[in-house]
DNA sequence: TATCATCCATACAAAAATGAATGATTTGAA
DNA sequence: TTCAAATCATTCATTTTTGTATGGATGATA
């Protein structure tokens, strides 16, 4: 079972991903009979199925669903690659792929990125934006705005400072439903949280388990509106649809949004920018991660 | 530069590895032509020279090395990828990876190997042994015996216990030197120690001059034998060369190893066993990962 | 129910990649 | 110095891979 062209595999991942043969011909800029015999050479090359086939298309077997993530890092590096190989060396040119969160990707990034831009006409930004942070190891993303510390081994980390956090409403609902003087009062209020929990949210409640005890039960609240977007969060804020969290920095560019129960809640996500420091030297890279410290520790500042 | 075969990059790494187009050719079971034309397709693509061809081979460009990291991550990835494909589903058959130290892997493991296999014949095990730990995310390794916590998300990590460690010499050395009764008298005796600075050595430096500030100012001391290989200072601790540290466990089988000082130095590796957690629930990764972690639970709670 | 879009499988022709063979050049050892 | 053993480059025949065209089957839609 060795010796398999490597070409299999971003045949087998676009399979995969797509769920038909004709579909990831299309993606991969083959044709359907090339790509049903790459995954025939697979499936013999293997011994077993890999995916039953069918009139609506090909469902993974359990062993492909097992080396799924394994073609997925596959493409990640091999887009790494292409990455760090096209642009001259010692030119500021070329893609640079950033991963951050949504609220720091759309509120606090792009003046930063327009800026570097603006210096550097050949760059290339791609952002990805999510919450799962993407791995800087695996090479889904050259450099990564976190909140959490990067403890890897290879990257290269600057530690930015703390962001920190607040209870806000807009000025209209505050008006309209009052403002509460006392944690216990949320529970009347219409409050803005998460929707599904993921790992950081996790973190997040635990925390405000600790630091705000008479936070009404998180379990027991009524909430008005629920979104694991941040984004969303903030818009609803902002159309005043009831109290959620937010960034003071980003809050406090919008007059209209109020800080509530300012004393009581002291949150602040500690915030790191990594790199991978096989990066470091390579100039587009180098002025890209320098150009986020820089605009992060203002934003950072500037609250 | 987009969409070049991926098979083109293993052919750039034998090129990379092997320093010709017809070593690397031999190699890949190809013929030179074809390992030359891959590298002009990449060359093509990339718009720049990644070789200078001589009559003696390939040398890399500066751009090729930069890229070398990357290929080296598919090679490893589409090694692991073989390993999770090959053997039976629900089976106990088929190759596992294992990395650990020198020591642990020849003077530990072996027996717990080997009952493990007596129990699975169609068990293969690799077993890299280095200090450079191999990292489990871009799957250089399946399992790994680490002496650090390994903090990584997608790892499912196992805590083992402290393995003592201790200044041990031959009977023999010490009936003719004589035996230090105090650290200071370290300074006059042989000393085995070691030789690159390393990450790990570094750290245990650190350890050894906070646990033991008696002990003679290692920058100072006339070695008698330096070496970087643990298994080396083991044979020469075990041929009389002088006093050098141990693991205890292994120390003790040997009744003509003695313990030098042995109030005086407190030092101990943490240990752990690590598995990427897309592995935990294969059959011969799980059975792997349980029998290494009790076999060296039985190796700690044996000192 | 009939039609259309989508899927996979297959047969055959075109295109592309590969291998074999040879030549030219360099290095190191006899 | 000469010879053997490397190296890479080039040419041409062969093999392999790919694409085109088609058929049959399924599911959604009017």
């Amino acid at each position: 079972m060795n010796d398999l062209n490597w070409d299999f595999y971003r045949t087998f991942l676009a399979v995969l991903r797509t769920g038909s043969l004709s579909a990831a011909a299309r993606d991969l800029g083959l044709t359907q009979p090339t790509v049903g015999r790459h995954i025939d050479a697979l499936e013999q090359a293997v011994g077993y199925q890999l995916f039953t086939r069918s009139q609506q298309g090909l469902l993974p077997t359990e062993p492909a669903l097992a080396l799924q993530p394994y073609a997925e890092t596959l493409a990640a590096t091999t887009a790494a690659m292409q990455r760090v190989a096209s642009g001259e060396f010692g030119e500021v040119k070329g893609t640079v792929r950033i991963s951050a969160s949504d609220v720091i990707g759309c509120e606090v990034l792009p003046p930063i990125l327009a800026a570097l831009q603006d210096k550097y006409p050949g760059l290339a930004i791609e952002l990805s934006l999510s919450d799962a942070v993407e791995d800087l190891l695996r090479r889904e993303a050259d450099i990564a705005v976190r909140m959490t510390n990067p403890a890897q081994d290879a990257l290269v980390a600057r530690h930015i400072g703390q962001i920190p956090l607040g209870f806000y409403a807009h000025r209209r609902y505050l008006e309209r439903y009052g403002e509460p003087r006392e944690p216990e009062e949320l529970a009347h209020h219409r409050l803005i949280g998460f929707d599904r929990r993921t790992a950081f949210i996790r973190a997040t409640t635990a925390r405000i388990r600790a630091d705000l005890p008479a936070f009404p039960d998180l379990e027991n609240i009524r909430w008005a509106l629920r979104t694991d977007s941040n984004l969303a969060q903030l818009a609803a804020i902002r159309s005043g649809v009831g109290i959620g969290i937010c960034q003071a920095g980003i809050a406090r560019r919008d007059p209209e949004l109020v800080r509530v129960l300012p004393g009581a809640f002291e949150l602040s996500l500690d915030t790191w920018v990594a790199m991978h420091e096989n990066l470091k030297n390579a100039p587009r890279w180098r002025v890209t991660f320098n150009a986020l410290v820089k605009g992060l520790l203002d934003y950072v500042r500037a609250t």
